[in-house]
DNA sequence: CAAGCTATGGCACTGAGTGCCGCAAGTAAA
DNA sequence: TTTACTTGCGGCACTCAGTGCCATAGCTTG
């Protein structure tokens, strides 16, 4: 028995503690103790205390960065989106362990804030390859790119802290409608008009503006009600 | 002759020590010396030593959760975008201090976090302002409120960061034309058509269609460079 | 002058994180 | 089998951030 590596054991340990005695509570003396092994051991495993809770963050961000080098979509933001994706899955992966965690950042305020640098890392890739698939450096490209990205981290994290808190069945599905909604957003030049562009629309008759109006004014609010 | 008061002191110190050093290689115990005070000083006027850099941050939270709850706006974003302008304005007044912040802060991994997470604690604020605003739960206006929040504070972040590089002049000005980039994204309903509406241009013209044509594509097509 | 308040310094302690040394077990090569 | 190399682990001493307690100097108020 207690064949388990030393990384599992101490994550164990560590995570019987937490619930326990709470985070603060909790020294890494005492995580080693339990998982029979030494304290040495413990930080040769992970890097820092908090690192037993968000183990592999590092390897997923590179996870990301590779799916984003070697993706082909029409657009950064469908590109990004389909990343965030496999962020979503991770978790939803993780099951159990990513709901524990939840409740340890729910109560610890260093966890949460470690956990929202997570969180600006992944935002930070995003608007960096958006704003590089952009090409041009041009400053309202750059802002619409730190926009992007923070839509779509957004999203993701409104999608994840609902299946955190089970309320969410399938989460994936609702990532998906939740990242239609982001790119509703910011439509893409040529599909359709922007939000801040131009329609133009010309057009001729024989009747007088004066007789036009009432009609057009009709019109616009009755498309101001849906 | 150094009658300055302590906390002052100690942060001239620390920011000295900082340029001259680096962060990490500044323990607490050269600040204070330097400062000409004891250890115990230090500590009673800064928390922790990130604080000495990030001196009120809890300050203008506050600030900014005041700012929401006696404010009297035609809608949330509006109100939450001006509650922003507070933000930026402080980071502004800083001047020099700012900027000295924010080369330390792009230097040192932690002091980035830290900034991170503080920057999540004025998000959860508007979110929760936003959500609040929108009365009733819905998931779709939970979603939004999300979105919104992410989006204003994105923004921000935008016109806060050029401004810190010497990339602006005029940052207020910057944050209000971001604003109403953002407000564009999220149409009020009512207020103006939505992204899938109908612009309605009525216009005259003596000139024939034709002869119109080219004119209208260039514009069309410059409009879409930037 | 006495009492009390405030700002400070000193000191000892906990706990995270680092670095070094040494040891045991397994593995490969002689 | 013996030697040499590697790998995983424990122990130990150290630095430094952060906490808590106690003492004292200076100033105000009675």
């Amino acid at each position: 028995m207690s064949k388990l590596p030393a990384r599992i054991r101490l994550a164990d340990a560590a995570f019987a503690l937490f619930d326990e005695r709470g985070y603060e509570q909790t020294t890494v003396d005492d995580i080693a103790e339990r998982a029979g092994l030494g304290r040495t051991t413990f930080f040769r495993n992970y890097r820092t205390k908090e690192d037993v809770i968000f183990p592999d963050h590092d390897r997923l961000l590179a996870l990301i960065r590779d799916r984003l080098a070697t993706s082909s979509h029409s657009t950064a933001l469908v590109a990004v989106s389909d990343a965030v994706r496999l962020v979503l899955l991770h978790y939803v992966d993780e099951g159990d362990l990513a709901r524990r965690r939840y409740a340890l950042t729910s109560k610890v305020a260093a966890l949460r804030d470690r956990e929202i640098a997570s969180v600006g890392r992944y935002q930070r890739l995003f608007r960096e390859f958006i704003a590089d698939w952009m090409g041009g450096p041009t400053e309202s490209a750059s802002l619409r790119a730190e926009l992007m990205a923070a839509a779509v981290v957004a999203a993701h994290n409104h999608v994840l802290r609902r299946w955190l808190r089970g309320e969410s069945s399938d989460p994936v599905a609702e990532v998906d409608e939740a990242m239609r909604e982001v790119l509703a957003l910011f439509p893409a030049p040529g599909s359709s008009p922007e939000p801040g562009g131009t329609t133009v629309v010309a057009f001729r008759t024989a009747q007088d503006i004066d007789t036009l109006l009432p009609s057009l004014r009709r019109l616009v609010e009755d498309g101001a009600e849906h």
